[in-house]
DNA sequence: CATGAATGAGTGTTCATTCAT
DNA sequence: AATGAATGAACACTCATTCAT
């Protein structure tokens, strides 16, 4: 039977996907100390050794979680780089891609936040690579308009794609905390957000301003 | 000895100095879970159980970090917002007292960033309510901006001051990740960084620019 | 095996029991303060942790120890009670019951008297009314022979109960703290002083009184 | 000034008492497990470690509780004993004394139940011994009684002095335990079960005895 | 006598992980 | 694959006792 899916393999990986859908819940719920394994069986109605069959141990959950969630994410971002339209779209994209991957996900963004982007384990060398390849597309872009002349060539592209990715990141982790009330229709704010950053990332960023202004020289830094 | 200060009052206070500031160093280097009493005590060079005599348990000596530490830092951008600068230089101290916070003091900001402000504790009100000073402190300058006409006014103050500080925020994070190698001397470095992030926010900021680049309308949303 | 009882589930039971017997005889030997959880666990020959499965904590045990094994204690008790025999065999057999469980389950009796009845937590109103349950049997015959006019009637009933009750406690608490040397053989000698005690309640001390009237021979015992 | 106290010592003879009340309170309060030297020193509003100047350790200070005021209580007993009366107003005033004791004293008698008598420290042959006075003293009263014919001399005169204690017992535990309610006014109250235990005690619940051999109504107290 | 800071051994409890079935 | 009983290391917290002042 070629084109029913094999119930068996089907069955693993289906629970394998639950398990982690499960954990996602809980550590979003309480944290990733305050979660004990038995609250991740509990919430995916399976018995408590078998995590132990579909994951290595407990930091092994959180590792999944990060790492196939996030390829996801990261693709997508890749392709709204690739796709030729003019940079400012493509930055307003990125920023809406990034906001609105909260409103969809808001529990796998609370555990990316919280436990994994925000925590000691972050600092793990193969997760600040992965996460790195979102700061490598978005300074890529940045490099691009500065070769075109679209941006200001005096700023540094990987110091300037920190502050991009940093203010929407504030926004997002703000939103976690319920700092930021939403004003109006949710998706509509999440909208106007986007292109309230975008806008004063990239007016600050045009080629056409008057350097200096701060009299100072803000030139590339190497 | 009539000047020496008080001996009795003055022990205790030093002793749970001692115990924050050990606290500090060990939560910054092994995390707050990741940290045994015991492990305080050692650095601090006194018995296990008197940590107990000056602090409740282990959380509240993450609290007493978190009150006591970030009232002096919340003091010294008050006054920087009130001194009556010119603002792009206003914004630019405040930009570089919380980047040189990190470099005289970046055990207390590991402990801050990882410890504090990037854990579940932190959506704790009362915590809420005392990190959002800096934000109202640095909305306000904004807000003034935005009367005297120096900054545009179609953009939501509140929004922008996100995204400021968000900038300065992601690279201490990535500084503490040491996602971002110094270049040159480091004192200077951070200067060019604060002035980076304030030249892009600034020049986004600015009234002179010709709004409507993005052909969207990043109005005020309320 | 289908006329073997269900393993699994007996094997939990098991357990418990084991762990509930191994508890009596460490609080019986220790008391309830100096005993470790890791002594039940030795005395049972499990591990440490296996105990947390069954109880909550180490006060649970204590709990499980009172409710589980009174029971079974006050059915026989009320049994008794209600066996339609004359009111003086009745008694006779109710003392002979509490000084025998001694005998026979000296252990959990020393648990009963020491860590359960006599302690702060036997104030708790659960177990106040469970102990209840023996004076409400035993008033219960006294008020009856009251009211068929085989006792005088002047007496608190209620009163009464808690004396007959206590003359028989102090004696089992004697023997437990080893006061009373037991005189001659151990189970007739129990027999003994049940009678003496139904006697004296009955009979009371005056000389003139008309001894035998429970159709025994209450004499002295040396 | 030979006439005053001695000012110091008798300071240190008050503190000492001090101490010892403020414990009596506090064990009658929490237990004695559950009473930390702190909660006394709180009690007695002294220092913490000036316990330590009056007693070696905190068992020191239960020792001293039993000791220091069981001699005045067994004083009053031996007292009645030997006053001459006849011998049914001796138990009674000894029932009397027993029951009032907790009146007066509850504290005292609630840490003497609860934390001296009634746990495994009784078993301490210094305390058997000084506790063993009151059982001496009583069953001489009944030997005497049993030598003038006044008493029937078929029972045990030990074990009936044991059944005698172990009524009047039971009782003050009830009431400590709040078991038994007061019915009327305390101190009658008390008298009344004095008299119903002294009245059970020397004519027994049979129908057929002549009430009132004792000179008074024991009758039923509602 | 008085103080209370300092000490550190002791122990209840949790929970990730293993394993027999 | 599935179960959940079994294991035991780890650790926060308590508190009796000591001691310097």
């Amino acid at each position: 039977m070629p084109n029913a899916p094999n119930d068996k393999s089907r069955q693993g990986a289906d629970k394998r996907q639950l398990i982690l859908d499960s954990a996602i819940k809980v550590f979003a719920d309480k944290g990733y100390h305050g979660t004990r394994i038995s609250d991740i069986a509990r919430q995916a109605e399976i018995a408590y050794g078998l995590v132990y069959h579909y994951f290595k141990n407990k930091e092994d959950i959180l590792d999944a979680i990060f790492f196939e969630r996030w390829g996801g994410f990261i693709e997508a971002v890749e392709a709204i780089a690739a796709d030729g339209r003019p940079l400012p779209a493509r930055l307003l994209s990125i920023a809406e891609i990034i906001l609105s991957s909260y409103r969809e996900r808001s529990e796998w963004v609370k555990v990316l936040v919280f436990e994994i982007q925000r925590s000691q384990r972050f600092a793990d060398p193969a997760r600040v690579k992965v996460v790195g390849q979102l700061f490598t597309v978005i300074a890529g872009i940045l490099r691009e308009g500065q070769s075109t002349g679209e941006l200001r060539g005096d700023l540094d592209p990987d110091l300037a794609c920190y502050i991009f990715i940093g203010g929407l990141d504030i926004v997002v982790t703000s939103r976690v905390l319920d700092l930021i009330p939403v004003k109006g229709e949710e998706g509509a704010y999440y909208g106007q957000i986007a292109r309230t950053v975008v806008d004063l990332f990239l007016n600050g960023m045009l080629e056409s301003k008057t350097p200096g202004a701060l009299g100072m020289d803000p030139r590339k830094t190497d």
